[in-house]
DNA sequence: AAACTGAACGCAAACGCTTGCGCAACAGCG
DNA sequence: CGCTGTTGCGCAAGCGTTTGCGTTCAGTTT
C-alpha cells in the first residue's frame, strides 16, 4: 500500500542502499543515477518513513518543544516564530503543553522524548530533577525563560533593566506611590518575578522612596490575578498613583478593575505593562515591549546550529540578551491632583 | 548508553519479548514476571524507543496537529486544549505551524506525516488538493474549522446563527445601519466568513434594512485590519451606527480606530465581535462568545474513540455543533441622537 | 600489458522493537 | 492414564531504513 524504499529500488532498478544515498544528497551515486532514483520517487509519491530511518540512524528530525500553557499569549508566540524557524530547517517539532501539574509530572517521569528527538526548547523553567531529566536526554538544550543555566542555551532578555526603565518612567512622571502587581504564586526557580521585582526595588531605592509592602500584589500573570490584585491596591489605606505590572495581561486586568471602580487610566492611575502583548496597542497600554517572536526564532536557531556542529562539542551553550524599550501610550501620565483617590 | 529492552530481559531473566508483552499489558505474561519485569525497568529507566515500536507495529501514538498560526488566540487555544487531551491518552503531538504559504506547500507536498501519525487534527481549512492529500494519509482526520467535509470529523459553531443573533441584538437596541466587518480575503475554503456574512444579511432582510455594500468592509481576521476596514466604514458618507465584526480581533481594532478618532463605543458607535477572545472582557467588548477550549478538546476526543475502534469501520465522520451565546457587555447601545455621525 | 586507482554501486548487517507461531508444562476431563 | 485445552514464555521473522565494507569496472599509471 504505502511505497517503501525497495519499491523505488526495484522501479529504478537499482539497490535500496543506491535509493537511500541519492535521495539524501550522499556521495557514492552518479548525477544520471540520482536524478532517475529522483524521477521515480517523486512519481511513486515516496517518502522516507521517519521511524525506520531514525531507527537506523539515530537521527530523528525531530525537535522537543515543551511550554506551560501554549494558549497564553507569550508562549504560543514564542512557540510559532520557533516552529517556524525548525520546520524551515527540516525538522519536525512534538509539542509538550504541561499546563497542568499532572501533565508535567507525567512527561517528566515518563520523558516521551527520550531517544525521539535531536533537541529540546524549554519554555518553561524546569526544577533541579526536572532539569537533569533533560540533561539526561543527552541532547542539546535550550529555553527562552529564566536565567542562565549549565547546558542550557538561554535566549531571553534583562527582566531587571525592562522592569527598571518602566518603575523610572513613573518616577519620571512623578508619582511617588508606585505599586506593583507581581506574580509571586508561579512556580520555583522561575527567575523573572524576582528579577523584575529587584528592578522596582532599585528603582524606588534610587529615588529616595521608601518601599511599601502593601503596595505589592501578587497577579500571577493572568488577566484575572491582574483584576484582583488592583483591586487589592485600591483598597489600601493609601493606594498608588501608578502601578507597574510585571506583564502586560495582569497589566489589563489592572485597567479592567479600575474600570469597575469607576476610574481611568491613566487620568486617575497610571499603569504600565510588561511584554508589548498584541493586543496592548488596542488598550493604548503603556509597556515595555520586548521582542517574543524574535526570541523563539533565535533559540530555534541556536538549537540548530548546535546540532550542525560536528559534534563532540562541550555544549556550547551561549546567553543571549535580546533588546528590549519602553514603549509610551496612554496608560501613563503624571498624578492628577484631582484624581478622587 | 541509553538501555535498550534486550537489557531489560537480559537482567530480568526473560525474553525481549515477554518484556515488550509485559509493559505493554498484553495477555501471555503472569503476574509475578510482569511485576519483577516492571520493577527491572523502572529501575534502569527504560523507555521503548518509538521509532522503534512504531516501525515494527505501525501505530506511532502521534497525532498531526496542522494549524495556521499558533500564535493566534483562537487556534493557540484549540491547540492547548487538544494537547491536553491527547497527552492525556498518552499520545504525543506533532505541530505544524503552516502560517506562510511556502510552509504550507512544504507541508502538503513533502507531507511530512506520512507514516508518522495517527491522526490528524486540522485547523484550517484545505484546499481541494490538500484534502485530499490528507486523506491519502489513510488515517482519521478532524478539524475544528468550516463546514461539512467527506472524510472529517468536525466540531464546531454555527457560524450563520452566531451572526444572526449578533446582528439581531443590534437592530433589537434600535440600529438601523448597521455594517459589518468581514474577512473575504482569507483562503477559500474558508466557509466562517460566508456563513457570518450570511446571517447579517439575513437579518438585515428580515428587518427590512436594505443592505448597503458600502457599509461592509474586510478586515482579514486581524486586529490591524479591523482598525482599517473601521476607518473606512468612518469614511463613507452615512457611516453605520453600528457594527458587527466578524471576530473579536477585528473588533478590537474597530475600537481602536474609534478611538483614534475620538469616537467613543458604544456612545457614538456600538461593536459587537465574535468569539469571546480572552481579552475581550477586558475591553468589555459585546460578542458572541463560542467554547474554544471545549471545541479543541470535543475534536481530540472523537478522534481518539476512532483510533480506539475495531478498525474497519467507515469512516465515522460526524458533526458536532458547539453552542454559542450572546454575551453582553459594554460596546452596545441604542443609538445615540446625540452621536456627532 | 599488468598493476593500481577511484567512483559507483550492491550486500548484508544492524537499529530496537512487535508478533505469529511453536513448544513446554500443567490443569482438567472422561 | 492418555487427551485435549490453557497458560506462559521463547524463537525468529519481520518493520523500512542507513551504512560499513566489498565488488566491479572504467580509467589511469608504470
Amino acid at each position: 500500500m504505502t511505497v517503501s524504499i525497495t519499491d523505488v529500488a526495484r522501479v529504478a532498478g537499482v539497490s535500496a542502499s543506491t535509493v537511500s544515498r541519492a535521495l539524501r544528497g550522499r556521495p557514492g551515486v552518479s548525477d544520471e543515477v540520482r536524478a532517475q532514483i529522483a524521477a521515480v520517487a517523486g512519481q511513486l509519491g515516496y517518502t522516507a518513513s521517519r521511524s525506520a530511518s531514525s531507527l537506523a540512524s539515530g537521527r530523528t528530525f525531530t525537535i522537543g518543544v515543551v511550554a506551560p500553557h501554549i494558549g497564553r499569549w507569550f508562549f504560543g508566540t514564542v512557540l510559532d516564530a520557533a516552529e517556524t524557524v525548525f520546520s524551515a530547517a527540516g525538522y519536525d517539532v512534538l509539542l509538550y503543553n504541561l499546563g497542568s501539574p499532572e501533565a508535567r509530572k507525567r512527561f517528566f517521569t515518563r520523558l516521551p522524548v527520550r531517544k525521539r528527538v535531536d533537541a529540546v526548547l524549554s519554555l518553561l523553567i524546569p526544577d533541579l530533577e526536572e532539569e537533569e531529566a533533560l540533561r539526561s536526554l543527552g541532547v542539546p538544550l535550550a529555553t527562552t525563560v529564566g536565567g542562565a543555566r549549565d547546558g542550557f542555551t538561554v535566549v531571553g532578555i534583562d527582566d531587571h533593566a525592562g522592569a527598571t526603565s518602566a518603575v523610572r518612567h513613573l518616577v519620571n512622571l512623578g508619582h511617588r506611590r508606585i505599586g506593583m502587581i507581581s506574580g509571586e504564586s508561579e512556580p520555583l526557580h522561575w527567575t523573572t518575578p524576582i528579577a523584575r521585582r529587584q528592578g522596582y526595588l532599585d528603582v524606588l531605592a534610587e529615588a529616595g522612596i521608601t518601599h511599601d509592602p502593601a503596595l505589592e500584589a501578587d497577579g500571577g500573570y493572568t488577566v484575572e490575578g491582574g483584576e484582583r490584585a488592583m483591586t487589592e491596591l485600591l483598597a489600601v489605606s493609601r493606594p498608588p498613583t501608578a502601578v507597574f505590572a510585571q506583564s502586560d495581561e495582569m497589566a489589563m486586568g489592572a485597567l479592567r478593575a479600575l474600570r469597575r471602580h469607576r476610574l481611568r487610566a491613566p487620568d486617575d492611575v497610571s499603569v504600565i505593562g510588561f511584554d508589548d502583548h498584541e493586543l496592548a496597542e488596542v488598550v493604548g497600554l503603556t509597556t515595555i515591549a520586548q521582542p517574543v517572536p524574535a526570541q523563539g526564532a533565535e533559540a530555534a536557531r541556536l538549537l540548530l546550529r548546535q546540532l550542525d556542529e560536528p559534534v563532540a562539542e562541550p555544549a556550547p551553550t551561549g546567553h543571549v540578551r535580546m533588546p528590549i524599550r519602553l514603549v509610551l501610550r496612554e496608560t501613563t501620565a503624571p498624578p492628577s491632583p484631582r484624581s478622587p483617590l
